[in-house]
DNA sequence: GTAGGGTTAG
């Protein structure tokens, strides 16, 4: 990478006559280092622009400083694990303050400012990400559910779960994140560190004070609770999540998974509800559990309502 | 084509 930059096929003078390089061109060459990994390379790159009367754009910054980010929690991985490698995501802070210095035309956005606080807070660097998300606050950029959900996240694995709640009640009130957004991912986080109980604790709380969870929240949490055999709990939770209208983009696997279980355990009457519930809804059955369901059903449910959800599949 | 949370059969 570094010998054909420097070498002399590839230099602005030459290029100008052959071939016309645009912000675009190098778009190309920065997306495949930040694939590649190669973060270095892409801040070689992003230098060399000027050279060619090119002025970088912010989603071109966007595009190294997520490199360097990447490149930082590898580092930081690596660290952990006894190694050295600290302070690359410092490149991308710097980066960031060249980019406000410069002006028009490449400001940082909330995808700049989101990138850097999502790499500080996977580091378990609260502080700097604070620093950030200030910054950020003051130059006018207001954050969203990706700045939210990155800080929760980082936070959760770190286990500085403690201060998560502070957090949601900052950002939350700064007006332009809503509550239900920073638990839904609270949830999916306490999920994925096997926190099940204490998600189901936080869902059902949201829940009751009115918030909307969003899709992935309902549909990990039903799920999971389905996974410890407790389909009545899920179905019941499910009944409650619709009846808070959040329901639309829910995972459809929910439903085959809900009415699966139900059948197995013999909840007659709640399997009839929610066949019939699909079939209003037009939700077909997933495959794998079609023959249990139909089995169990065609007793209870009717032969018109199993012909109907049959004739759903796909 | 600039960012983010997950599963995959009883």
């Amino acid at each position: 990478m570094d010998s054909a930059l420097s070498s002399p096929s590839l230099n602005a003078d030459s290029q100008v006559e052959k071939y016309v390089v645009c912000v675009n061109t190098f778009k190309v060459v920065l997306r495949l280092c930040k694939v590649g990994g190669l973060a270095d390379e892409a801040l070689m790159v992003l230098k060399k622009m000027p050279e060619f009367n090119i002025r970088p754009d912010t989603t071109a910054y966007n595009l190294v400083i997520r490199s360097l980010c990447e490149k930082g929690d590898m580092d930081m991985a690596k660290q952990l694990m006894g190694g050295d490698g600290f302070g690359i995501v410092e490149k991308a802070f710097e980066l960031l303050a060249e980019m406000e210095k410069e002006g028009e035309g490449c400001r940082p956005n909330v995808i700049t400012y989101t990138s850097v606080i999502q790499s500080f807070c996977e580091q378990g660097r609260a502080k700097d990400a604070l620093s950030v998300l200030e910054l950020m606050e003051v130059r006018g950029c207001a954050p969203n559910r990706v700045t939210a959900s990155a800080w929760i996240n980082g936070v959760c694995m770190n286990g500085q779960l403690q201060d998560v709640y502070k957090f949601i009640e900052r950002i939350v009130g700064g007006g332009s994140v809503s509550m239900g957004d920073c638990y839904s991912s609270l949830v999916v986080c306490l999920i994925k560190i096997k926190k099940v109980e204490e998600a189901e604790k936080t869902f059902r709380m949201a829940l009751s004070s009115g918030m909307k969870p969003d899709s992935l929240a309902c549909s990990m949490m039903i799920r999971e609770i389905c996974s410890e055999k407790r389909v009545l709990d899920g179905f019941c939770l499910y009944e409650e999540v619709e009846k808070t209208g959040c329901l639309s983009s829910i995972d459809i696997d929910i439903y085959s998974i809900l009415l699966a279980g139900l059948c197995q355990k013999s909840h007659s009457a709640e399997a009839a509800r929610l066949a019939r519930s699909m079939v209003e809804k037009r939700i077909p059955l997933r495959t794998p559990y079609v023959e249990k369901i139909v089995e169990h059903l065609k007793n209870f449910g009717g032969k018109e309502l199993v012909a109907e959800l049959v004739s759903m599949v796909r």
